[in-house]
RNA sequence: GUGAGUGUAGCUCAGUGGUAGAGUAUCGGUCUGUGGCACCGACUGUCGCGGGUUCGAAUCCCGUCACUCACCCCA
């Protein structure tokens, strides 16, 4: 009989590595909690319309890699690829917009993409981000990067780049892609086939492009920052301002373009040298346009999301907390419901114990104690039993003491 | 979707055509009321799977699956 493997691209997660994202959750609930953010919890599978118009028909992620099926009544579902459509779908349905004051909120879960897995890559990944509704402001757009790169700087990651960019609204974007596609044309035969093919289906994209010859003729394209309407220069100057003000350090990516169809105006990528080809740890920005086309009023919003896998490659080996542990080591089969009845009463005061119920000699059972890495031994034997008393020995020092049987609530409140 | 690399003991790996190995982990003993060391001993395998070449294949060839990395794409 063959075993059965979990999916390509899935991963099961346990100690020691589930350490690091137990850290990590707590330090993003502290750190959003700290900016305001509530978090949202959005359903795992929506109806495969909302990423189709939310995401973009055209975007890879909803045009090959989503997880869509048809559920026994054949309505087509699909297991979410990200969550800000999710969490706009849910603050439209629960009427959660306010006109007169921002929605702040921040998500943590498993999202699902059909990729080859590779390094920071998986099937079956996890994301964190917020979002804000209804600041349309540039500060806010400061705001939102400055908790990225906090989070991250707490964590004690700071190999990281923040790069940001603007990618224009729908006023001047069509005019600027315009003037892309016809010069990206003139330069046609510089181009690979693939960057010929962009200029007139996605000519944002041969600034991807890793090709020589590509580079260099992008190097000579009209960039964006130089072609935005009035309203999207002063948004994105303001933003840079604001972001020298909140003491983040960036540069401007002119060649930045986001994967989903979205967004508007602020772009913004952090990166990490330490990671490899995929390279980006979180990646947001502005969305004015997104919420009125999935059915609400005109809200702006903006967000981002992170991978936690890739946090989690950053961090080191988490030391557990050092809660006080004990093992119970009992002489003999005689010596077992004695050390039962200390168990108990270990267990109801709060003490982490553990206890070998099949365990054979002393020594097996102090190996034991060496294994969960127990920081006393309490031990009972025959002269314990008898004099109604425990043995407790330090398991780093090695020195033993006696106590009275009634004294270990008394030891326990007194070490614990 | 494309390309490359790797699949041998629970884990890390050696073994390039001739009896499947080491380290480590585990278990037992030296040591029957006390663990970290040392020594001695034991267990563990469809050599990923299927086919081919050969007297003989873990080893060479073909196919297949899985994993890893990269392209692509993205978090």
């Amino acid at each position: 009989m063959d075993k059965i493997k979990a999916p390509k691209g899935t991963k099961d997660i346990f100690t020691p590595d589930i350490e690091k994202w137990q850290y990590l959750e707590e330090k993003i609930k502290e750190v959003f909690n700290r900016f305001y953010f509530s978090e949202i919890r959005t359903p795992i599978f929506e109806h495969t319309e909302l990423f189709s118009r939310g995401i973009g028909d055209e975007t890879e992620v909803v045009s090959k890699e989503m997880y869509t099926f048809k559920d026994r009544k054949e309505r087509s579902l699909t297991l979410r690829p990200e969550n800000t459509a999710s969490v706009v779908r849910a603050a439209i349905e629960n009427k959660l917009f306010d006109e007169h004051f921002p929605l702040r909120y921040y998500y943590i879960g498993p999202m699902f993409r059909y990729e080859r897995p590779q390094k920071g890559r998986q099937r079956q990944f996890h994301q964190f981000g917020v979002e804000v509704f209804n600041d349309p402001s540039a500060e806010v757009d400061a705001e939102v990067i400055l908790v990225a790169y906090k989070l991250l700087i707490d964590l004690g990651i700071n190999t990281i780049n923040v790069e940001i960019n603007s990618v224009g609204c729908k006023n001047c974007r069509p005019d600027y892609l315009k003037l892309l596609s016809e010069k990206a044309e003139m330069e046609s035969e510089k181009l690979c086939s693939d960057c010929q093919r962009k200029t007139k289906t996605n000519p944002l994209r041969i600034f991807d492009c890793k090709n020589k010859g590509c580079i260099e003729v992008a190097d000579n394209l009209p960039k964006i920052t130089d072609n935005l309407c009035q309203d999207c220069n002063t948004h994105f100057v303001k933003l840079k301002e604001s972001l020298n003000l909140f003491e983040v350090p960036f540069f401007v990516n002119t060649r930045l373009v986001r994967g989903l169809d979205y967004y508007t105006k602020t772009a913004f990528e952090i990166t990490s040298e330490a990671l490899g080809s995929q390279n980006a740890i979180l990646g947001g920005g502005r969305y004015n346009d997104l919420i009125k086309q999935l059915g609400g009023n005109e809200i702006s919003g903006i967000g981002f999301a992170a991978g936690m896998e890739r946090v989690i490659l950053h961090l080191d080996k988490i030391e557990k907390k050092n809660k006080l542990k004990v093992i119970i080591v009992y002489h003999s089969e005689n010596e077992k419901t004695a050390s039962l009845k200390i168990a108990k009463r270990c267990w109801d005061l709060g003490l982490n114990a553990f206890i070998d119920y099949g365990a054979g000699n002393m020594k097996k059972q102090f190996k034991k104690g060496d294994r969960i890495e127990a920081d006393f031994a309490f031990v009972i034997g025959k002269d314990e039993v008898v004099d109604s008393m425990i043995s407790i020995k330090n398991m780093k020092t090695r020195e033993q003491e006696k106590i009275k049987n009634e004294d270990l609530e008394k030891w326990i409140k007194k070490n614990i």
